[in-house]
DNA sequence: CGATGACATTAGCGTATAGTAAACTCTGAT
DNA sequence: ATCAGAGTTTACTATACGCTAATGTCATCG
């Protein structure tokens, strides 16, 4: 017999990882891993780019193979399409459990630079991993203690956000010749993972909301030069491809 | 050749689960499988109970052989030794690691309870998703935003805190007679995982802090039955063992 | 048209974490 | 002394998620 004390667990559950979830009829709560490629999925697609294996090998940082097989479970599980061109995109559910981890990802950022007072430029990194731990319960909380944000600290927008709502912006690479005033929209999510380039940004000032002006436009050097609460900053191609700039005149936010 | 945009990674490093980790000479970062034993030990440890591989299966749920294969893992990393009785002891190694994720968890416990309004009864089992992704630079920012919180919200002290500065406690099963004033201490952590218990608790108002007089100790019912805000209400065996009551009149908190 | 480069996939491994089933070791009670 | 029960361990299985190496598929370029 057995040892007493332990009772074998109900059929129909699963276990992965460290956590055991229900294995119903149902859709599953996705591991760690998993969120993370929906969330990479689900960005990259926002910003209109292709979304093939290759895209997600460079993102996550792991080899070809283990894309492939892991873009298979997330197709046995119904989380993705993956066309004849190889194209990958999410499915109803895909899209549902994407904008649930993004949303519990702003969130986390908020809370940590809101209220705990965390660098602006760490928060990205250190949200990536408390956001797979968030739960609706301390998801609402969270929500109504910040006053349900519309944005990241960075400037980008929570899923479900009328994006008519938002204000018009360009990168401030677009911008062609010295002399305008513009307000810091955000950074680009995918500047976020680069944590030299945030921690320029926030040095320099360069963080939504701020105001800049351009005082050199430079295509030969390949710089853009603004003045920021006065003072003189030089933007290199990464990072003025990066800082999204406000359109418009009035900044509505 | 392999596609390109993906470089395999230096030697030296070990996968483990969903997160990359260094196998260098040092410690390694537990995963949170093992952080969750290395906690449970250090519970059942200073609850004075005699830890064996029997008590870690029943509190964590799973398989007797699972937890002999896992304590197997924390031996061979230099975390728990295991004496000719079979009972389970912390390496130094493992106590730091125990007391690391400890704190942790019950700085999660008192953000989500003090900071974010969760219910006092839900705190536990989320914080006990949250720890585990607590780095050093988060923890460093919710102790300071907390003040250097002592206990957590359900009375229990931070590793570190010296006992003598703890009031002197009993559980509210010893007292023997009615009549007498007592202030909470509070819950025992072996209680804190039952939900229903801790709900009870704190629909009665049952928590640290809170003032109550005992009206009938009744022995033959195993029942304690007290007068709390007013509120009379009667508590059986479990819920009288688990409440830690002080001891000295003047509640030095 | 054949080579090259970008991608995808298969095959074969390894580790952490779970489970079941069965065997083995005590200790204490009948 | 044997047996029951608690506790432990071994053997084997399975899944998720990593890796390397090798193979296959295109499209485009010279």
């Amino acid at each position: 017999m057995p040892g007493v004390g332990y009772t074998p667990v109900t059929p129909g559950v699963v276990f992965e990882g460290a956590q055991s979830v229900w294995e119903g009829p149902m859709s599953h709560q996705p591991s760690s891993t998993i969120e993370d490629y929906l969330m990479e999925i689900y960005d990259l697609t926002r910003e209109g780019r292709t979304v093939i294996a290759a895209r997600l090998t460079e993102k996550m940082g792991v080899a070809p193979a283990t894309v492939t097989n892991t873009v298979h479970r997330m197709q046995r599980d119904g989380l993705v399409q993956v066309d004849a061109g190889k194209e990958i995109s999410l499915s109803p559910d895909g899209q549902t459990a994407a904008e649930s981890i993004k949303r519990r990802h702003l969130l986390a950022e908020r809370l940590l630079v809101d209220i705990l007072g965390l660098d602006w430029a760490d928060a990205h990194e250190e949200a990536h991993l408390i956001e797979h731990t968030i739960t609706p319960r301390v998801e609402a909380r969270i929500m109504a203690v910040l006053g349900h944000p519309k944005t990241c600290p960075h400037g980008n927008p929570m899923p479900g956000i009328d994006p008519a709502t938002r204000p018009k912006t360009r990168p401030l690479a677009a911008v062609a010749a010295a002399g305008g005033e513009w307000v810091i929209d955000g950074i680009n999510e995918s500047a976020e993972e680069d944590h030299d380039l945030m921690n320029f940004y926030q040095k320099s000032g360069l963080v939504p909301g701020a105001t800049l002006q351009v005082t050199e436009v430079a295509p030969y050097n390949s710089t853009i030069s603004v003045d920021i609460m006065g003072r003189a900053v030089t933007l290199g191609m990464p990072a003025a491809e990066n800082l999204r700039v406000i359109t418009e005149p009035a900044a509505v936010r």
